[in-house]
RNA sequence: GGGCUCGUAGAUCAGGGGUAGAUCGUCACGUUUGCAACGUGAAGGCCACGGGUUCAAAUCCCGUCGAGUCCA
């Protein structure tokens, strides 16, 4: 990036100088003309830790100084946004204060909620989890305070000096000595935008970012830059971009050894008393260790194997064994991190992440089962649940959606989930380290991977048990490396956007009228043909609702002078609607009349509108905390994915649907109307969007039932419209969410009249009225189990009575039978094996359909499976087994006198050998 | 969204083409004042479901359903 992008009048005003830092060579702006290196790690330590540079503040005084003292300044304060970042799909949590703008205000495309704003973020990042509890400074969740301001061509708002001047003064204003603020230049580039950037660091301590993001990957008419490799163009909106981190800002006000004991010392305490250490912060020696720690761990990055250079320097600081170290700061690390992610939980749990194996599920479980291993290792009896409520109330009930008993209970369920994976994941490295030890060979790599890829078995767990079932186990330091390769060979296919190549040939064309919305009950419309391509057709106006929030497009007819053509699809590119049409052709400047099939049409209608009474009655009785994750609408049938945390059981599915039919049977208005976004948001909350974020400035608000949602689809006119509503059938997606499949209007009772049919039709089958069926097919089905064990009983008398009247024949000392008896295949093995129990030989024939033969032999000499392919061959099949049994058959039936001789030639040679 | 593992008796699991097994639990009888313990015996299996391959499938292949787990 460009020098020049840097030279800003305010810091020429300030009396600041660029200088270039001795250490790493960065540009950087000072007021302390003797000042030589840029203040940042790992050019300069921890230097405000016991000696802090701002006012003391906590948590929320801090916030709170924050957004004030921006409110002054004219910013507009927003509420947060939840830390699963539900609006977009290219994450699953909030990981910065911009990522709540993105991608529809960032692109331009809707307005910001207020410009310029101020906001506090929590925001959640697990990429450095390893590093938590031990670098004195990572958290997975921290507060992102920001102010952002949106600049168009139009509207300049203010950029690079302003936001300068404004985080001078904010600094200022908690105490902070601006002598000793630097400002050091770093460009900045992620998710496709870039620009310059300056870090604010103060006590060799980065409290925040000032990102000038003006670059972005699309094409302008502007000369580019290239910027690693990749060229970035100038964008028409220019955004401040600004992250003050509160907890750092916090930490620096109370200059503690760690952040951890500035930002929840309550929690620290608490958590070292559960687990039997005295609060070592009152102890200098301690304090004075950790103090270290935290300002040698700034100065380096500590993941993997750094970690034993850490505890080296820090050990050869203060004069004690790298072991010892070890022992002491071990447990306080655990502690740390343990304060932290049942922090990060409470966030979670409490915006509504219901824990899972797929997506934000899967990284709300990773965090959990993280916490209870560590709780197990310090000892902590004290439930997870109760640690994270503790959580929740210190960050404040009333900042979360989800009640705290149904976080409780997930936190709970959790915990006996991974106790039970626990025990069986013991039951399964014992048995594979007792199999390696019997071969007396090392437990391979192959299946320590397995172990943990397939069972979640911690290798170092599989390595404790296998060791005390006294198997070897070699473990690679590289183990998680090892595994994520295996994992990496897998790629995606990129999605083709097939509306995409349409977006040039429709920006030249004028939003489409949207008649489906205002007249949704009316079915005929006229028109006029303004495009065709492709077989597209661009009208002025239509009735035909384009596929978009799962609701699929309406087909129908349009007629033109010339010709009459099928609608079979619609799809919506921007704001304007194409009608795919087969079986004629339309012309620029056509009149046509439009017909949308009307059943089609009503189906749809009334199973969008039973979509939201459903997730209404569905938190009537399983809780507020019921969320969409996806919905398909259908004529006939449609489907609703639900977050929970355990199954639906079938009579909250009745209750759910009871309550469904009475919502529609008190015939409410459907209510809709539009909405400012910002405003939309705050009266509603982001419940609204449980299908998805519409963009664009305005918000079409449904409400039906209760239920308020952001809604493009269309809708009755009232609940009573709908009808009926059966639900189908519950299903389990996966872990975290139940599939509701149902039915509404005339489709629901073509349904329960199918289902009618096929009890009709089986009590019929069986003779019996209907009431009766559940009662006959027990009985038929336990009667039919008893006469399976009657004939079993009855055949092993046959076998009995058979074994009688068997005559053996003597050969060679050892009693011998051949003989056809005509037994099924199983009662003719038990038969010759009692005779070759006693060290016998019987070759058995019996005929079916087919011949089967059965060869037991209790003398080493005659090789059953050997002779038994000689016999059946005869027959015109084959068989096999093993030396002392053998099976076979053919379907030669006429055969079978021949082929008892041949197998008695066989037997008397092979005895005779 | 992708990968992997697993579905066998009430529970936990062996068996991995050739007669369905073990341990615990249950029941009965015996020993015992009684319990525990022990002994003897019994009951208890659509080997998840549906196809296919094979002379023969719990076992191999394909699909479905269910459970678990790793990763993005």
């Amino acid at each position: 990036m460009l020098e020049e992008e840097y030279q800003l009048d305010y810091f020429k005003e300030q009396g600041m100088v660029r200088k270039i830092c001795r250490s790493c060579g960065s540009a950087f702006w000072t007021r302390d003309s003797a000042r030589e290196i840029c203040g940042d790690a790992p050019c300069e330590p921890y230097n405000f830790i016991g000696e802090p540079v701002f006012k003391t503040h906590n948590l929320d005084t801090m916030r709170e100084a924050y957004l004030s003292f921006f409110e002054k300044q004219g910013h507009t304060r927003i509420e947060r946004y939840p830390v699963a970042a539900r609006w977009r799909d290219d994450i699953y949590l909030t990981i910065a204060s911009i990522a709540d703008f993105q991608p529809f205000v960032t692109s331009g495309i809707v307005p910001p909620p207020a410009n310029p704003l101020t906001i506090s973020q929590p925001c959640i990042r697990l990429n450095d989890l390893d590093s938590v509890g031990r670098s004195g400074r990572h958290l997975t969740t921290f507060e992102m305070m920001a102010h952002h301001a949106f600049n168009t061509p139009s509207e300049e708002i203010y950029w690079k000096d302003r936001t300068v001047e404004l985080c001078d003064q904010f600094i200022a204003s908690i105490g902070g000595d601006l002598n000793k603020v630097t400002f050091k230049e770093s460009p900045w580039i992620g998710g496709g935008n870039a620009g310059p950037s300056v870090e604010v660091l103060i006590g060799g301590l980065e409290i925040a970012t000032l990102v000038f993001m003006s670059l972005g990957r699309k094409k302008t008419d502007q000369p580019g830059y290239d910027l690693k490799g990749e060229m970035y163009y100038p964008m028409k909106l220019r955004i401040v971009d600004t992250g003050y981190g509160l907890e750092r800002l916090v930490w620096a006000s109370k200059g503690s050894p760690t952040i951890y004991d500035a930002v929840f010392p309550e929690m620290v305490s608490h958590v070292m008393g559960a687990a039997g250490l005295s609060h070592m912060l009152d102890n200098k020696d301690y304090t004075r260790i950790l103090s270290l720690n935290a300002k040698f761990a700034g100065l380096m990055d500590i993941s993997g194997t750094n970690l034993f250079q850490l505890r080296k320097k820090v050990a050869a600081a203060i004069d004690i064994s790298p072991e010892k170290l070890d022992r002491i700061i071990t447990p306080m690390e655990k502690v740390y991190a343990t304060v932290d992610h049942t922090r990060c939980l409470a966030y979670m749990l409490g915006d509504c992440i219901v824990p899972s194996n797929v997506r934000e599920g899967y990284l709300a479980r990773l965090v959990i089962r993280r916490t209870l291993r560590m709780l197990t290792d310090l000892r902590i009896d004290e439930p997870l649940a109760d640690l994270i409520e503790q959580q929740t109330r210190i960050i404040g009930m009333k900042k979360f959606e989800q009640d705290i008993s149904v976080v409780r209970e997930i936190a709970e369920r959790e915990t006996e989930k991974y106790a039970s994976t626990l025990e069986r994941g013991t039951r399964i490295v014992q048995k594979i380290a007792k199999t390696y030890k019997a071969k007396s060979q090392r437990v391979p790599l192959s299946e320590i991977i397995t172990l943990y890829d397939s069972h979640g078995i911690q290798p170092e767990m599989i390595k404790d048990i296998a060791t005390k079932e006294g198997a070897v186990v070699d473990l690679p330091d590289n183990f998680y490396s090892m595994v994520a390769d295996m994992h990496s060979e897998s790629k995606k296919e990129a999605e083709v956007d097939t509306k995409a190549k349409y977006d040039e040939r429709v920006q030249g064309l004028p939003p489409t009228k949207k008649l489906y919305y205002e007249q949704s009950s009316d079915i005929e419309f006229e028109a006029v043909v303004l495009d065709f391509f492709d077989g597209y057709a661009v009208t002025d106006q239509t009735l035909f609702y384009p596929e978009g929030g799962g609701q699929p497009a309406d087909t129908g007819t349009m007629v033109s002078a010339e010709s009459m053509v099928r609608v079979d699809d619609v799809i919506k590119v921007g704001e304007v609607i194409l009608h795919h049409i087969s079986g004629g052709i339309l012309q620029r400047g056509d009149r046509v009349k439009g017909m949308v099939d009307e059943e089609r049409r009503w189906s749809l209608m009334r199973h969008h509108t039973a979509t939201h009474i459903i997730l209404h009655a569905a938190k009537e009785v399983l809780g507020a905390h019921i969320h969409q994750a996806g919905a398909q609408k259908g004529a006939e049938s449609s489907r609703m994915d639900l977050r929970h945390f355990k199954h639906i059981t079938p009579d909250e599915l009745r209750r759910i649907e009871t309550a469904a039919n009475r919502l529609i049977m008190a015939n409410q208005q459907v209510e809709i109307s539009t909405e400012d976004r910002t405003r939309a948001e705050q009266k509603y909350g982001f419940s609204l969007y449980q299908g998805g974020v519409p963009p664009g400035r305005d918000l079409r608000i449904v409400k039906v039932a209760g239920d308020i949602e952001a809604c493009a689809g269309t809708h009755c006119r009232s609940t009573g419209e709908v009808g009926v509503i059966k639900i189908i059938r519950v299903e389990h997606i996966q872990d975290g969410i139940e599939r509701i499949e149902f039915t509404a209007g005339i489709a629901a009772i073509y349904y329960m009249q199918h289902l009618e049919q096929i009890v009709t039709s089986s009590a019929e089958a069986l003779s019996v009225q209907p009431d009766n069926l559940p009662a006959t097919v027990n009985r038929f089905f336990s009667e039919w189990k008893d006469q399976k064990k009657e004939i079993e009983r009855m055949s092993s008398k046959v076998v009995e009575l058979e074994m009688q009247s068997l005559v053996a024949e003597s050969m060679d000392g050892i009693s011998v039978v051949i003989k056809r008896v005509d037994l099924p295949q199983k009662e003719l093995a038990q038969l010759a094996s009692s005779v070759s129990e006693n060290g016998g030989i019987a070759l058995l024939a019996g005929v079916g359909e087919t011949v089967r033969v059965v060869l037991a032999s209790g003398d080493s000499r005659v090789n059953a499976g050997e002779i038994i392919g000689q016999v059946c061959s005869l027959l015109g099949g084959k068989g096999g087994g093993k030396p002392t049994m053998a099976q076979g058959g053919g379907p030669d039936v006429g055969q079978i006198d021949l082929a008892l001789k041949v197998g008695r030639e066989r037997i008397i040679a092979a005895l005779q050998e």
